[in-house]
DNA sequence: GACCAGGCACATC
DNA sequence: GATGTGCATGGT
């Protein structure tokens, strides 16, 4: 697998948009815990909500009572669930000061390697592999690709092997990914133009997509 | 009204 | 290790 040639595809036929905004690192995390199997519209009204309320730190949300959480973040659903998930979210922070980006800056004071930093994200309750790359990428600015459902069916289409799960499918190419070697700022913009591929396929079916890419890669070799 | 959305945990086989 | 199901709202 190209996965710079497919990256560069992309960024001629796609736009990602204002992808994954956040005005701290502690809001993109939260973001990411909301966005579960949910639309990133639902995530806003969730996360004006919180603002509103002046509930959007570690300390504001460990010392809030459920029902509030719950009823601030409930456009976003699956609400109790992520209720919980945050509070374990600003336990975890409290217990790992020292990996806890500081708010309003995205610097990484974690001197963790990367595999230990996604085995420790993945601890938290309610944080699966997919929520903890998120993380990964857009909070410690860590190289990692995103295989999420969209990207999985992408590979699909470009007849590349996949698996049903998002684990399975990561270490199908976990090699070839680094071996592209390709930083946080492209794997992050790399991941806004797949959901926007993804988007766009659902729209006009996944055959303009894949046409779409694989009359590009003609056009290099020709 | 069915189906999906920027998933996860748990049960079961 | 793979598959099925509940969670729950909001849009199409």
């Amino acid at each position: 697998m190209d996965w710079r040639n497919l990256y560069s595809i992309l960024s001629q036929e796609f736009t990602a948009g204002d992808w994954w905004p956040g005005e701290t690192a502690f809001e993109v995390m939260v973001g990411a815990v909301l966005t579960q199997n949910t639309t990133w519209t639902s995530v806003e009204k969730a996360i004006k909500q919180m603002k509103s309320a002046k509930i959007l730190s570690p300390q504001e949300i460990a010392s809030c009572p459920s029902e509030t959480i719950i009823e601030l973040i409930k456009p976003a659903g699956s609400y109790t669930r992520k209720a919980q998930t945050l509070y374990h979210l600003t336990n975890w922070l409290q217990e790992n000061q020292k990996i806890y980006p500081e708010i309003g800056n995205k610097t990484l004071a974690s001197t963790l390697n990367t595999a230990d930093l996604r085995a420790s994200l993945l601890s938290i309750p309610g944080v699966g592999p997919e929520t903890a790359d998120d993380i990964l990428l857009y909070v410690y600015l860590r190289p990692v690709f995103i295989f999420d459902a969209y990207a999985r069916r992408i590979l699909e289409a470009l007849g590349q092997p996949v698996s049903k799960t998002y684990e399975g499918t990561r270490k199908l190419h976990q090699a070839s990914i680094e071996k592209a070697n390709l930083d946080a700022s492209e794997h992050g913009h790399f991941h806004g133009l797949i959901v926007t591929a993804g988007k766009y396929a659902r729209r006009h079916g996944w055959n303009m997509v894949t046409d779409i890419i694989t009359k590009n890669i003609a056009k290099k070799i020709s």
